[in-house]
DNA sequence: TAATGTGAACATTTTCACAGCA
DNA sequence: TGCTGTGAAAATGTTCACATTA
């Protein structure tokens, strides 16, 4: 028996439904706060962040009342606090330490990414099965047989990996990752990932991203027309 | 003066106005119909691929009607003939040559992705203003100047190009892109680029997407909860 | 019977527009 | 005056449910 529902009758709103549209751009909001703070303003306005990312003034407001009142009306946000608050909410106020699984050539790029450590993430471990890898050092990182992922994650120590193998062994490693208790995983194979309600994965696949490129770069620009319009989309 | 409009008119659908989420989604479809060939499957139902990838059989459906009638009643869709339709639809039915700009870790190892060229995409020019890389070989292609770079765009072999450089030198070398005459980029480096109306960006921080798990994988299991639910969400 | 394609209902996301504060 | 926070409207996206076809 299904419950019948007024047209636009909203849930209350719980703590947790923040839209997730609304979560991808918080990482935007971050990024230019840091800009702001680099070039040494104090303050910014919904509209000059929306005028940088490409977005409404409207809408940045939205976003960032969901986590509560950042604002000062007349003045803006303060761009230390409001970053300090982002950061909170996505838990970076603190550095992770984060798995590496799979030690191939992009594996290593991501080993040695700063870009990492300056957002609050250190890949501080490298697991891979192939024997010429193991022992290896990159990064600083030495890389550990297969055999001692399982422990290393049970510990305690890494709450985040990132999959980097190749697609046969993505779901293989990732049950081991879940057994051990893995709270989140970026996965760069070309591969859903089945996981347990309790996981998180955020797919990074790369050949999907170029026909994404590939599509938009095809059609015959029919990207939103804006008034003075001068820049392009950016998906 | 504003004409009216009633509450849930919609404009006619003009071609060209696919939304941008059935657009992302395609990928998916195309990368479960070549899993589907390879398993010598000839026909699969919406409801299949739906399951496989997380989504209800009526937007399968949907999304791919947005494009044409490719199923059969009572039979589904025929796998090689949709995998066609879509790779049409993508501009992928043929290979497209793609420019490298930036031969650093990361750069580097997406000149060795086999992934690409299976998607029809061949990366086979590479350009780097450091001397210590200029000359080298990877995977078979020599890195170039960037000197030599707007001449190799010019021409008008390259329509696409993926950008590894670092965040400071990342607008620089889009601008020269953009007046070579690019069509589309894969932006890499953690700024959003200014470009043109008429070419496309598509951005892949890979910082933001560590934040995004941060995010899922801190928050207390917000994630939608299904009648026999077995399998996390992916964003 | 098994499946598509599709209007209409439902849901989410964005934009508008304005009250109210500094 | 300049800017936030926010209801309400508009736009966009998803699911339902069913006529229709093989």
């Amino acid at each position: 028996m299904k419950r019948p529902r007024r047209p636009n009758e909203r849930k209350p709103n719980r703590r947790g439904s923040i839209p997730p549209l609304t979560v991808k751009r918080l990482s935007l909001y971050l990024r230019y706060l840091e800009e702001s703070a680099e070039a040494n303003q104090t303050t910014v306005s919904s509209r000059q962040a929306g005028r940088a990312l490409g977005l409404t003034d409207a809408q940045v407001r939205k976003d960032l009342a969901h986590f509560g009142q950042f604002g000062r009306p007349g003045v803006g946000y303060y761009v230390e606090d409001l970053a300090r608050e982002i950061r909170k909410i996505f838990g970076t106020d603190q550095v992770w330490d984060v798995a590496l699984i799979g030690a191939g050539r992009l594996g290593r790029a991501l080993l040695g990414y700063e870009g990492f450590l300056k957002k609050g993430f250190r890949v501080s471990a490298a697991f891979d099965s192939n024997p010429k890898r193991i022992g290896r050092e990159f990064a600083n990182v030495r890389v550990q047989p297969m055999a001692e992922l399982t422990e290393a994650v049970a510990s305690g120590r890494f709450r985040l990996a990132i999959l980097a193998v190749p697609a046969e062994a993505a779901q293989e490693v990732t049950d081991e990752l879940c057994r051990a208790g893995i709270r989140g995983i970026i996965n760069f194979a070309p591969v859903r990932l089945a996981v347990p309600e309790d996981v998180a994965v955020v797919p990074v696949d790369l050949a999907v991203q170029l026909e994404q490129l590939s599509y938009f770069a095809n059609s015959p620009t029919p990207r939103k027309q804006r008034r003075q319009g001068k820049r392009g989309g950016q998906s």
